[in-house]
DNA sequence: CCATTACGCTACGACTCGTAGCGAAACCAC
DNA sequence: GTGGTTTCGCTACGAGTCGTAGCGTAATGG
């Protein structure tokens, strides 16, 4: 996944994979003990026990660095099919906020992000190593929805995507804000209140695709919503 | 509102409040210019015209200093009373995702909530002087669609404050979310359709309290939304 | 006039950064 | 084996930042 092989190397002595992993787990256990702001990459050598010149032969900075460590602990996001929509929205977004939890994610991640904000190869790196992935279970839940009845199925592929878009932006950006802004955490009791208006919301929303009114009115229609769920 | 007066001090040379504001334009100047990471004091002193050690007699860092300096960006958020609830939220949301598309917001607020992450004190102070001055504008929105008819009054108090709190997450994550991670706009077009979501999970939500069910089923009440708008 | 506090300036040790240079180690092709 | 190639650990280095101390001066109140 971080593997920063250039080219085909032809060859020469491999690069040791159980030092990526070191210099990783290195990371994290700095990221816990120290934080973002006072981890620096010659202790993360001592703790992974290699040089420091090591590290910056396969990346380029701190960013990145924390991007990659931090990526790793969102491989274990599942998407196991619970019955319901909103079964399966409760148990990712639990997921997510378990991992959000623990004190390597918090103090990484929103630091890379703000760094992100001047530095678009980070922004993708970024993107493509943690965002995507979370994406892609939003993705996969409204198939299994649409399967299941519960949603009606792509009429406007663009229109699908803004919405996708959309819910991908109000779940996560809920449950980072809720954990690291407000520092209260995203239980069980917190979930299935934020599972249930947005669950609402979507439903509600997808018979009147769009429409120029200032919004407000429309409602009659939110009466076709959830169908599914606990048949 | 960042006065670091100490006690009621007697006599003495006072502070210059010139030297205040001016260090904090230079802190939001060297934040558009260099961003966090590459900030330093040093560069703030030279920006604002005065000594290194000014800065630090009336912040403790270079955290709480950015903190001071974001927080006047959100000073001019407004709740105009547009007529309808969906129409203020859509005014307050569109107010706040402009702010926020300014770069010195971006780069500076979100690093200090990364760095809050292990720092009570910090935290605290992001709540004073940024977060509860958005909440607040939750609160007056509510209580103005509650005049209105369109919200029911509050039952249950405790109820209401998760509310609210989820509320604030959702919005406040979102538009974050959308703004950095996303890096998409958060335009008038994305705006209206955040707001048609919100609301409807809102008024859909609001029969139904509570439940022990794991969610889904329940949503023939949601019929009973939005009332008023557009009257 | 005097006590008190803020200010500008300089200088300082401590620390981190990212790189360069070296010899040794590990791999492949022959 | 032998040679070529790449990585590794180690040391050392200049550059830059941090936060503080010390000093003389400026501005207030009693």
């Amino acid at each position: 996944m971080q593997s920063r092989t250039p080219v085909p190397r032809a060859s020469g002595r491999p690069r040791s994979a159980a030092a990526d992993a070191a210099i990783l787990a290195a990371t994290r256990e700095a990221l816990v003990e120290l934080g973002w702001s006072k981890l620096t990459l010659g202790d993360v050598a001592t703790r992974a026990a290699v040089a420091k010149t090591t590290i910056y032969r396969r990346w380029p900075g701190k960013n990145e660095l924390v991007v990659d460590a931090v990526a790793e602990l969102f491989d274990e996001l599942r998407l196991p099919d619970r019955g319901t929509l909103a079964a399966d929205i409760e148990g990712v977004v639990l997921q997510f906020a378990a991992i959000l939890a623990r004190p390597e994610a918090k103090s990484g991640l929103m630091a890379v992000v703000a760094e992100s904000t001047r530095d678009d190869a980070l922004r993708e790196r970024i993107r493509a190593s943690i965002v995507d992935r979370q994406k892609r279970l939003v993705l996969e839940g409204r198939a299994r929805a649409q399967t299941r009845g519960e949603l009606p199925p792509e009429s406007d592929p663009e229109e699908a995507s803004r919405t996708v878009d959309l819910i991908f932006d109000v779940v996560a950006g809920a449950v980072v804000h809720r954990t690291l802004v407000s520092a209260e955490p995203a239980d069980e009791e917190w979930v299935r209140g934020f599972t249930r208006v947005l669950l609402l919301g979507l439903a509600g929303a997808s018979d009147t695709p769009n429409s120029a009114e200032p919004a407000g009115s429309r409602a009659a229609g939110a009466a076709r919503v959830g169908a599914g769920g606990t048949p």
